[in-house]
RNA sequence: GGCCCUAUCGUCUAACGGUUCAGGACGCAGCCCUCUCAAGGCUGAAAUACGGGUUCGAUUCCCGUUAGGGCUACCA
């Protein structure tokens, strides 16, 4: 918890405060207990839901509080950008988001950051909100969700940018500056070898104003930048970490607006999530650092601060920040992979955040219902891909047979026995036969391929343990009291095998092993009876003659 | 290098100063079940980085050390 004082407001203490809160505490309270207490409990406890207008003393001892209750004032975005496929620390950013927001109905808003060029890559943008809407995660507003502040991809906002820009140069606090990349590399360099923090020396902070516009209007190449105090710090709340304190002197004077005419990241986001009203800036931590200009702009600008929630980073097994190179890192290649969006929803939500009981299954809804980021831990992450494994496999099973069957039909389109699949009756039993074996719907193909295909090998080292010299005459027998059968179920090929047995004085598993073998081709499956039954009498009689040809 | 953040089993985490021999989950090992493989059940090994404080009492609060990570661009 933390205090959420939203700035200039002519005295007035305002934070953002749980609504539940105020239900609890608003009157009672308030008239209990000490005015410091209060005022301490209610910055201790602010939150989201409430603008809290006003705070003050009566009788020299209380407070009461007045507020109002907003509709709906959280509004919270995910902004990538759009350099290729959507890294699984973005989804868990979306999803956070995403859930946040449909905790507290609010809205969510998908807005992209494309204002490098050189980083554009094609068909980006396509791909992320495609991969957004298959993992479940919908946004209100955004590129093809027109909204009230749109456009929502920033390359379309240009215009807006630049006007801010020239706003913070009129107000004086930014500036033109003419420095060549040239220069400042030279500047740098120079730095480096004197063993001193690079930062911009400012140099073309101090040109009067006048003649940098002069400049300007003659075309020189420029760029724009904020200024950043000459000395003091900031101080600023994140609500997963508390304050944080970062010294103006370590900051430069940042380039907002480049040479090509675009904004920088820091005068983007700003700008945008200041016009999109955004509420709530839930970010990657490695956005930390930079607050403080972001901060510092809305000041400049005379904006009210959204609340910041900055989020621990995903890790590599070596708790480096994940990346390529040590596994895979695109949700699009778990897709591909064959994990389900449950799953990957799922595992990405626990990656951080806990639901505070021992539960370890969700769906979306529950996350939805469940989610709060004062339950968002503050150290990183390691993508643990055994877990993912497990929830996969749960969230499998909890699916319905006929779920499944639509997945596995899928599946089987793009198999080798695409041109064979069987009905859907069969695929049923095969899908109930293999449940606790499948831990993802592939598993149901090539875990028993026995059911698409009679075998066309036979395991040696399953025959090397199972077959004996007397199987081939034992499965002839078998295959003699098989052939007797009507229409057999599980429970009939149990018997006539168990009947078998006792004539041939020998134990079940000596007839059950071989027999396995010879129509399933492999030593482990679901229960014998069960696949035979499966494969029908006619299937298993010529799976058992094909056997005592080719096994040896 | 500077600044910022972080620190509980191998991994994800619970514990919001006190019924804690530090709980759960994944994974691992063993046992049971069993026609195999699974599933399931039971059991086990496994952690508060270190050092100082504060306190009657610290995993929990403070400081330092160490370690890891992030940031340090006309990238986001």
């Amino acid at each position: 918890m933390s205090t959420g004082d939203r700035g200039k407001d002519g005295g007035k203490d305002r934070s953002f405060i749980d609504s539940a809160f105020l239900r609890n505490f608003g009157t009672e309270r308030t008239s209990s207990c000490t005015g410091a207490c209060e005022r301490t409990l209610v910055l201790q406890f602010h939150i989201q839901f409430a603008i809290l207008s006003t705070v003050r003393a009566t009788n020299g001892r209380f407070f009461y509080v007045e507020c109002d209750y907003m509709t709906s004032p959280v509004r919270v975005r995910f902004a990538p950008s759009p350099t290729g496929y959507l890294h699984v620390g973005g989804l868990r950013t979306a999803l956070y988001n995403f859930l946040f927001a449909r905790h507290n109905g609010g809205k969510f808003i998908l807005r992209i950051e494309d204002t490098d060029q050189s980083r554009k890559v094609e068909g980006a943008i396509e791909n992320l909100v495609s991969t957004l809407k298959w993992a479940g995660i919908e946004y209100d507003e955004g590129i093809d969700r027109p909204g009230p502040f749109g456009p929502y991809v920033q390359s379309e906002r240009l215009e807006v940018y630049r006007d801010h820009a020239r706003r913070l140069i009129e107000s004086g606090n930014a500036y033109y500056c003419f420095c060549t990349p040239q220069r400042l590399e030279e500047l740098r360099r120079r730095q480096a070898a004197a063993k001193l923090t690079s930062s911009y020396d400012r140099r073309c902070r101090t040109l009067p104003q006048k003649d940098a516009a002069a400049r300007v209007e003659a075309g020189e190449r420029h760029v724009v930048r904020m200024k950043i105090p000459l000395e003091g710090d900031l101080t600023f709340n994140d609500l997963i970490r508390g304050d944080v304190t970062i010294s103006y002197s370590i900051l430069d004077d940042q380039v907002i607006l480049k040479s090509d005419g675009f904004p920088t990241y820091h005068l983007a986001v700003v700008v945008d999530d200041h016009l999109m009203q955004i509420s709530h800036v839930i970010r990657g931590e490695e956005w930390l650092p930079s607050t403080p200009k972001h901060i510092l702009l809305y000041r400049y600008f005379e904006w009210d601060v959204p609340e910041f929630a900055h989020l621990p980073l995903l890790l590599n097994p070596d708790k480096s920040k994940l990346s390529k190179r040590q596994g895979d890192v695109a949700v699009e290649d778990y897709r591909a992979k064959g994990y389900l969006k449950e799953a990957i929803v799922n595992f990405v939500a626990l990656l951080g955040w806990s639901p505070g009981d021992e539960r370890e299954i969700f769906t979306l809804e529950e996350l939805i219902r469940e989610f709060s980021l004062d339950r968002v831990g503050k150290s990183g992450a390691v993508f643990n891909v055994e877990k993912l494994n497990w929830l996969n496999f749960e969230h499998l099973r909890r699916k319905s047979a006929e779920e499944v069957l639509a997945l596995l039909k899928e599946e089987l389109a793009r198999s080798p026995f695409a041109s064979n699949i069987p009905g859907d009756a069969y695929l049923l039993r095969v899908i109930a036969s293999m449940r606790e074996r499948a831990g993802f719907v592939r598993d149901f193909i090539e875990k028993c391929p026995y059911f698409y295909q009679a075998p066309t090998r036979y395991d040696p080292e399953v025959v090397k343990k199972r077959w004996k010299a007397e199987s081939f005459s034992h499965l002839q027998r078998l295959a003699q009291e098989f052939a007797r059968l009507e229409q057999p179920t599980e429970n009939d090929f149990e018997v006539a095998l168990k009947r078998t047995a006792e004539e041939l004085k020998i134990k079940a598993s000596e007839l059950i092993h071989p027999l396995r073998l010879a129509v399933s081709g492999v030593g482990a499956g679901p229960g014998l009876y069960e696949i035979l039954a499966i494969l029908g009498k006619e299937e298993v009689l010529k799976r058992i003659h094909t056997a005592i040809e080719k096994v040896k």
